[in-house]
DNA sequence: GAAAATAAGTCAACATGGCTGACATAATTA
DNA sequence: TAATTATGTCAGCCATGTTGACTTATTTTC
């Protein structure tokens, strides 16, 4: 009677998944390998917003400064097509980065339609500042996991992504190397 | 002359990174393996947005309800701990699912103010729905990253987590084991 | 050389999911 | 009994995503 009436966490109800139907359940190591990769991710994100309150940036600027800094002279296609945003929620960030004097667009040397972006100085260094900290976290967490954690774990996000993006990845991270 | 007044991309400016000021230049391999994670994140979270547009729920609720599935009988206080939101952003997406039919509420067994929170059989349908695509990608990533991939990505993820939420963590994952 | 296609920008409106602050309720603990 | 705790709720704000419609400058195509 009072079980019914008051229904407690002792008293299990039919339509609760407790009562396990459990068609195949999914392994647990790797739920928590997700798990892991969520709480990983919230961290490593976490970890430049005190910078960015500060100077009232957001994690969109981050996002974007960081791509142009690493990859001077992207187009606005080529951030578009790395961030998997619309042109104008790049737009909104991408203006104030350039009223702050973060970075700099000069057309296209062979297609003047286009914008190429460059960081300044003052981008360039926001930038660094801001992805310090995240280096520090991964330097410290490769360190920690052993020697071959850099390589396997390169593989396994590379891995993670998209085939298709594949060919654009190794383009982009060419680009750097040139 | 030229030069000046048309300034492109051929035409390098005094303040922009282009000239390379250089102190202390990150190391290309980790910030590519920074750029990975997000790519990888990138498309990890995407998996589950098909479905989740159909039924008109979002990302957070996904979270929301991944994590009481697999830990039932959580507490709302709980929750705010592994998600780090606000009260007021997990009520929004709770009451939602609870209204949804896939998350119930019971009053704790020992503390009746608390609401202990579990999944529906719904609850648990539409949870292993949303996580089957994400396994899926993980466990492609794996097998082609080698034997190791797994212990050694495991590894890494939590040591790239805070070290102060090592404990939670550790509780959290041995719930589901007892 | 005119027309079509492309790269980029812009305006407006809307959705999602964070946030703060203030306050309410019920149950437990001191 | 009073204080504390767990939770809920109202209201409003902000960041950042979306769609759709339209403009401008430039290049490419017919």
């Amino acid at each position: 009677m009072a079980d019914i009436i008051n229904k407690d966490a002792a008293a299990p109800r039919s339509d609760l998944q407790e009562t396990t139907p459990d068609q195949e359940e999914p392994p647990h190591a790797l739920v928590e390998l997700i798990e892991l990769l969520f709480f990983a991710y919230r961290d490593f994100t976490n970890d430049p917003d005190t910078i960015l309150d500060e100077i009232g940036f957001g994690r969109a600027h981050h996002r974007v400064l960081h791509f142009v800094n690493h990859y001077p002279g992207l187009r606005v296609a080529d951030l578009l097509d790395i961030l998997k945003i619309t042109k104008q929620s790049l737009a909104r960030v991408l203006k104030q980065l350039v009223d702050e004097g973060m970075i700099e667009q000069r057309p296209g040397p062979s297609d003047r339609r286009e914008r190429r972006l460059f960081s300044t100085q003052r981008g360039q260094k926001l930038a660094r500042r801001l992805m310090e900290p995240q280096l520090h976290r991964i330097n410290k967490a490769l360190k920690l996991s052993g020697m071959e954690s850099e390589e396997i774990s390169r593989k396994l996000l590379y891995n993670m992504i998209n085939t298709h993006e594949h060919e654009a990845i190794e383009e982009l991270f060419s680009r750097q190397r040139s």
